[in-house]
RNA sequence: GGGUCUGUAGCUCAGCUGGUUAGAGCACCGCCUUGAUAAGGCGGGGGUCACAGGUUCGAGUCCUGUCAGACCCA
């Protein structure tokens, strides 16, 4: 034992083992920044872009929909960052000058909320300071995270939608719309808070329990089969709100019945609708119950007809609206499209018009038409309109009820649905421009086409004010005591843009309307208004402020590539913004992906995931795996789809990195006595199965190139997978072992594949470079290249190793199918314990005729080394291919483990074979 | 409830215009190796192609419906 022992390590100086320092393990956490800073240190992003400029390359913009700057980059931000850092390296690696401006978007109301809910009651300027400088913070942590991704672009002149001049085009964009007469002013409800008479986002809701009145009234119809003779039944619980109302809605779905219900108690006798479903607690709310003839109602019959006010001289249109349900009430709605979201919308398809007679303290103006009720406050109207109802007759019944209702986080005062003067943008007018455009767009996956004009052919008018302080001013004036009749003019805000685009739209806050009036010149006393844009315009402006402000870059945009949420959101508003002001779309081709999900393929929500201990930021898997592996892992995924997300997946994917990462270290390790330049033999001299790999790397190269191409990231995973894993690993570097470590150094075959091993390795690097950005490198600097991989360009396809008569795959192919003969044998045989290798085994083949093979199979050593056995017999006298296996007579070769006939019959070496002896 | 999609081995994915016993990698199990060794090789098990109908000589592949999931809308 210990004399084989010194025996086989006196031979194993004299062979060329692999040799490398390329770590077997990655370490990626730590060696991953280190090489970062290298390449900021370098500008590795300005040398490929300026090489490519240099190189005349042809220009490819694909251009970054911004980020919220709110929060860490999570699972699904760093997805579509890679994906699109995927896009733009391997376009740059194709040969295009891809220059990459990531953006943020700065303005709206989660950051001013997130202000705001710190400190209370400040001033605008101020809250906008403290808004500037929470966004920066977040843009601050995002890019070191999309850094440390390998994601390259210009990270020190990013694009933010709170820059000056951003401001200023967005101004701009504003002023074009409004030159094309695509701007208009009208009235819409919002949360409205009389206690700091402001309008309220959502967010700023607080909801406390309240008791109101909630009343039934009838309204009598006046129209129809049945007017005259029967009534509808509203239920509310804002009586004040009934001097708006404009109309009934009904629900399709539901049946109704018509009967006359008498009062338990009173007798009192009334004919009525009611739909059946809520039939039960109507009778158990109100103590009318149906006495005597009942008759079945449809809501379709009734669809378009009218009911008389039960407190002004006028009629409700009765309607349809999905938003009636069985959960309370009636089943017919009062709608009051002045005083609610649903109310409005239903009002706009039904065109009911609309009324809010309510001023900004909360208190009714002379517009509600009801004299005891004009500067009334609306909640303390309650009482009287309950009253004039019950004069009427018109007063069902009536009820405390006790629910959830909104309150104002400031004021601690209830909300009020209220309409207030907004800005809209007309659709109608560029609709069929933009559904035009979208055909001109190539949408991927092609499905995306259908999304986005669905979202075009259905949205109405863009409501584009809010009542918010941290966004663009809407630059628009008021006449001095009209602020009713705006001044919405592109001149104006033009002027506007001009004077923010150096110091910003603060200036808009923080100067009072005397200074502004003074600056543009208009009559004293005029206001500015003080709303701002919906951040949709800000970043919808982004092909003005972005694509055709920087002079790298241009419109139309070659790609946008975001989560499929943005049909509605980003791809739309940035559609319309660009067919109004330039009558085109801002891009020619947008691409879709998926939202992450976990493993069951259901939505991750934030707070599930903390609560189970599931991290989703971006950083945590980074930190713990690598960005490498992390990269990977989106290539590796069908991003048109939901993409399943797991701890477990990512464990997955750092396994095949190790199978990648291990056969560029073996690869390195064969080549560290190769010189390429001076050592390479010529094609004609490579041995069949160089001659078979390199044809493999052809296809592989193809396949890899056209996979980029098609953003198809997934093939190449695959195709580089399989090929390190089959092709080479499993087959080329082990059948090649034997002629690596055993032959003479400078022996023909041994350069041969080191020829092969090095073209192999220079392209699968280059092919993995854009996904694998730090172990590429890596590897490249391994190889003695001075420069980073990420300057280089893909491989080219050796048309050398294009399949043709003389290829060498479709022999490969008939080897391989007698090896797996072979292999299953002798697994069989070494399960028996017969033998332990397969150079132990005799292998005794019996093979049909084969012409493929006929040439390949003389050659005893070669087909020896394919099959990777010593002691080789092959018969042609069979129908079918056997395989018999025995273990060897032949002695074992202290060096190359072989078990030749000549071992033992060298003199000088009587432990070695004939090959062996000779190197020695 | 509506619109747009998705559903192939435990996991990630291939399966082109319908045509032989549905493929690969990983994971799993067993063996070998210790000269890629916190590596490498070989073999093996595992899928009623979500479900149910239909068209067809023939369907994972076309049609309809059901179920489940995603995004957007209501």
């Amino acid at each position: 034992m210990s004399d084989k022992k010194k025996q086989s390590n006196t031979y194993k100086d004299s062979l060329n083992l692999p040799q490398t320092d390329f770590p077997m393990r990655a370490n990626l956490v730590e060696r991953e920044p280190q090489r970062l800073e290298n390449w900021e240190n370098q500008d590795l992003y300005r040398q490929i872009v300026d090489q490519r400029k240099a190189e005349n390359a042809p220009t490819f913009i694909l251009h970054d929909g911004p980020p919220f700057a709110n929060g860490d980059v999570h699972m699904g931000t760093a997805l579509n960052k890679v994906l699109k850092d995927l896009v733009i390296k391997s376009r740059s690696m194709a040969g295009y000058y891809t220059p990459f401006i990531p953006g943020w978007d700065c303005h709206g109301l989660p950051i001013e909320f997130k202000v705001v809910e710190k400190t209370r009651g400040l001033e605008p300027a101020e809250i906008r300071r403290r808004s500037e400088e929470y966004a920066r913070r977040f843009i601050d942590i995002q890019r070191h995270s999309f850094r440390r991704l390998g994601v390259f672009g210009d990270w020190q002149n990013p694009y933010l939608t709170l820059d000056p001049s951003y401001e200023a085009d967005v101004i701009r964009t504003f002023a074009s719309l409004v030159e094309k007469d695509l701007v208009y002013c009208s009235k819409k409800p919002v949360l409205w808070s009389f206690g700091a008479q402001t309008a309220l986002a959502e967010a700023e809701v607080e909801y406390e329990d309240r008791t109101d009145p909630a009343i039934f009234v009838k309204f009598p119809i006046s129209s129809g089969d049945l007017a005259g003779q029967s009534s509808l039944v509203i239920w509310t619980t804002t009586p004040w709100t009934l001097p708006a109302n404009l109309g009934i809605a009904l629900q399709s779905r539901f049946e109704y019945l018509r009967a006359t219900f008498t009062h338990a108690e009173s007798g009192r006798s009334e004919d009525l609708i009611i739909a059946r479903p809520l039939l039960e607690s109507f009778i158990a709310k109100t103590g009318f119950r149906p006495s005597g003839k009942e008759q079945a109602v449809s809501a379709a019959d009734l669809e378009g007809h009218t009911a008389d006010h039960p407190l002004l001289d006028r009629t409700s249109k009765i309607i349809l609206a999905d938003f009636v349900t069985d959960e309370a009430g009636t089943g017919a709605v009062h709608v009051a499209p002045g005083h609610g979201s649903d109310d409005y919308v239903a009002g706009l398809q039904n065109d009911l018009g609309l009324l809010s007679p309510v001023d900004d303290l909360g208190k009714f103006t002379d517009e509600v038409g009801i004299e005891q009720l004009v500067g009334l406050h609306v909640f303390k109207a309650n009482p009287i309109v309950i009253e004039l109802l019950e004069e009427k007759g018109a007063l069902i019944a009536r009820e405390d009820y006790l629910h959830s209702y909104p309150h104002c986080w400031r004021s601690k005062t209830p909300i009020i649905f209220r309409s207030v003067e907004q800005f809209f943008v007309r659709i109608d007018s560029i609709r069929e421009k933009a559904l035009e455009e979208i055909d001109k767009v190539e949408w991927l996956p092609h499905w995306g086409r259908n999304r986005i004009r669905g979202t075009v052919e259905s949205r109405p008018d863009w409501c584009i004010s809010r009542q918010r302080t941290w966004g663009v001013p809407l630059p628009v004036f008021f006449p001095a005591g009209k602020p009713d009749e705006p001044i919405v003019d592109a001149g104006l805000a033009r002027k506007v843009a001009d004077l923010t685009e150096d110091q910003g739209t603060n200036l808009w806050f923080e100067k009072d309307d005397a200074w502004w009036a003074e600056q543009l010149d208009l009559p004293a006393g005029t206001t500015r208004c003080h709303d701002t844009l919906d951040v949709w315009i800000d970043s919808g402006s982004s092909h003005v402020a972005v694509l055709d402000k920087r002079p790298e870059l241009h419109t139309p945009a070659d790609l946008y590539l975001e989560a499929t949420d943005q049909h509605r959101g980003w791809f739309q508003s940035s559609l319309m913004l660009s067919v109004a002001h330039r009558g085109i779309a801002p891009y020619k081709t947008v691409m879709t992906h998926g939202f992450v999900v976990d493993k069951d393929r259901k939505k991750i929500s934030k707070s599930d995931a903390k609560k189970k201990g599931k991290p989703m930021d971006a950083a945590h898997f980074y930190n713990q795996y690598g960005a490498d592996i992390l990269r990977l892992w989106v290539s590796s995924v069908d991003w048109q789809n939901e993409v399943p997300f797991d701890e477990n997946l990512f464990k997955q994917t750092a396994d095949t990195y190790r199978r990648i990462r291990n056969t560029l270290r073996i690869l390195l390790g064969n080549l560290h006595d190769f010189d390429a330049d001076t050592q390479s033999v010529e094609n004609k001299d490579l041995t069949l199965i160089d001659r078979w790999i390199l044809e493999r790397l052809h296809v592989v190269t193809r396949e890899c190139i056209e996979a980029y191409g098609k953003y198809e990231f997934r093939k190449v995973f695959n195709t580089l997978n399989q090929f390190c894993a089959v092709d080479l690993s499993s087959l080329y570097i082990d059948i090649t072992k034997d002629r690596m470590y055993c032959e003479a150094t400078d022996s023909a075959k041994r350069r041969a594949t080191q020829t092969a091993m090095a073209r192999v390795f220079e392209s699968l690097t280059r092919l993995m470079a854009p996904i694998l950005v730090y172990t590429a490198d890596e590897a490249w600097e391994f190889l003695g290249r001075e420069k980073s991989i990420h300057l280089q360009k893909f491989p080219a396809a050796d048309p050398a190793f294009a399949s043709g008569d003389k290829a060498a795959t479709p022999v490969v192919e008939e080897l391989l199918k007698l090896r797996t003969c072979i292999q299953q044998e002798i697994e069989d045989a070494r399960q028996k314990k017969l033998i332990g290798s397969n150079l132990e085994a005799r292998v005794s083949l019996d093979i049909p005729e084969n012409a493929t093979l006929e040439t390949i199979l003389d050659d005893q050593a070669t087909a020896e080394e394919f099959l990777i056995v010593s002691d080789l017999t092959i018969k042609r006298n069979r129908d079918t291919l056997v395989a018999t296996i025995s273990k060897t007579d032949n002695g074992k070769c202290a060096r190359c483990w072989r078990h030749e006939k000549t071992v033992g019959k060298i003199e000088s070496h009587s432990d070695l074979c004939e090959r062996c002896a000779d190197v020695v």
